[in-house]
DNA sequence: CCCGCCCTGTGATCCCCATCACCCGAACCC
DNA sequence: GGGTTCGGGTGATGGGGATCACAGGGCGGG
């Protein structure tokens, strides 16, 4: 099948691979074909805007491959990365069952291949099969749990330094590759968008990242990133 | 009925008043009687520690009267108080349908009552009630939507002063009394709660609330707080 | 090839607010 | 009545980081 932007697409979720690894996919089968039924597949190149933050909720995406972030900003046009969106994660459900305005931004950062459910179909869906409202619901919590983390870190923090120590912590957990120079990060954003997610200034991040290097506790190679030293990381982080 | 902490208590959620304005309790009478029957209530006094930060959840409390704050704390012992829960909200419901720990600790800061569900019967429960369940996806969602404000005030705001004013006009908006002085709100929390909710010290709210009073945007009467200009806080407010 | 754009790096300056230190009044309780 | 605790009010000080300004480097496109 020729696929646009490198993707390989899954357009029926009921032959779908991965499906059992995603925690709202993996639903037992009336589950899953009232789900093709509804939904829309869609293949978006990077930096497509799914939803603007204010916006009425017209459904939600399901992120099958790719990346998103969610984002939030100020009239100033300051801006803050609430998070990056990994597949299996659906966005913008909180708004679509409130039936109040998107909360966040979404705009892809990656080729994504996403399934839309428009609002109707999807209400309708969750009143009808439990399962999905039950993986819905755990799809909230994750959610919740990570905005929850997210304001650990915004309002607990007591400088830079320790936010961005714990932005790099967050990433060895969740994408590092062990090598011998150390824990391998591929850092797909540029400091401007860290910048974004711990709440600070573009040329603080390069003057913070400088200073870890100069202190030998992670090292910069092209797009990687090398963590030298978990244990100093870890000591500027209090909480 | 003699009641302890000067409390109306409804033992009954089948006969429970105010179920109908309960975002999570009104639902129809199956549900509602099912959750009577693995719900225990009971009765709390101020400061009583429902849960705490990190704890295994053990399961969900409704809270049918009073407040509780629901606070995180760094271990160097600053403590950020997240969100005042208000009668309606389910408590711990993402740490229960997760499994993972829980992510706040929960005090009440009134009397309180709070209808207790185990975790394996609240899990049940909602496997066997797709109306409870659906219930709970919006009492998630709604959690989800106010740990967002609180990122946005926390992560956007460029100065105190701006946290300040927006915590003052979210009060506005959800328990403000029109007078012919002003909009009035019952403050029920100390300077140093105020420093919590918004990520900064005592000192600081002490001096932006007299600086706000010398700028007759606001004026303190005991416990009452009027706010004499809105448009004045908004003013300070950017996004 | 060279121009323009985006990203990174760095210096100078300034100000907000955390921190420390102390005082005061009110409530509370031996 | 005299401690003691708790909440509120204020001054002095210092540092962290926002802001502004500019320079270099990579890269794509005309």
């Amino acid at each position: 099948m020729p696929s646009p932007y490198n993707l390989e697409v899954e357009y029926n979720c009921g032959e779908c691979r991965v499906r059992a690894e995603r925690l709202f996919c993996n639903m037992g089968e009336p589950a899953v074909q009232a789900l093709d039924a509804v939904k829309f597949t869609g293949l978006y190149p990077k930096g497509s805007l799914l939803f603007v933050e204010g916006e009425e909720p017209r459904g939600i995406f399901i992120l099958c491959s790719g990346r998103a972030k969610l984002t939030t900003s100020s009239t100033e046009g300051k801006t803050l990365i609430v998070k990056i969106a990994e597949p299996g994660e659906v966005l913008g459900a909180s708004a679509t069952i409130l039936g109040k305005p998107y909360e966040v931004s979404a705009e892809t950062i990656e080729p994504s291949q996403l399934n839309f459910v428009k609002r109707d179909d999807f209400l309708k869906y969750l009143n009808t099969h439990a399962e999905a409202c039950l993986h819905t619901a755990q799809q909230l919590s994750e959610k919740y749990h990570s905005a929850q983390r997210e304001i650990r870190s915004l309002g607990l923090s007591q400088t830079t330094s320790e936010k961005l120590a714990r932005l790099l912590l967050d990433w060895c957990d969740r994408g590092g590759e062990l090598t011998a120079k150390g824990i391998r990060l591929k850092v797909l954003l540029t400091h401007e968008e860290i910048a974004q997610m711990i709440g600070t200034t573009r040329e603080t991040v390069t003057r913070l990242l400088s200073d870890f290097k100069k202190k030998k506790m992670i090292d910069v190679k092209g797009s990687s990133l090398f963590v030298l030293s978990r244990p100093q990381l870890e000591h500027l982080v209090s909480v």
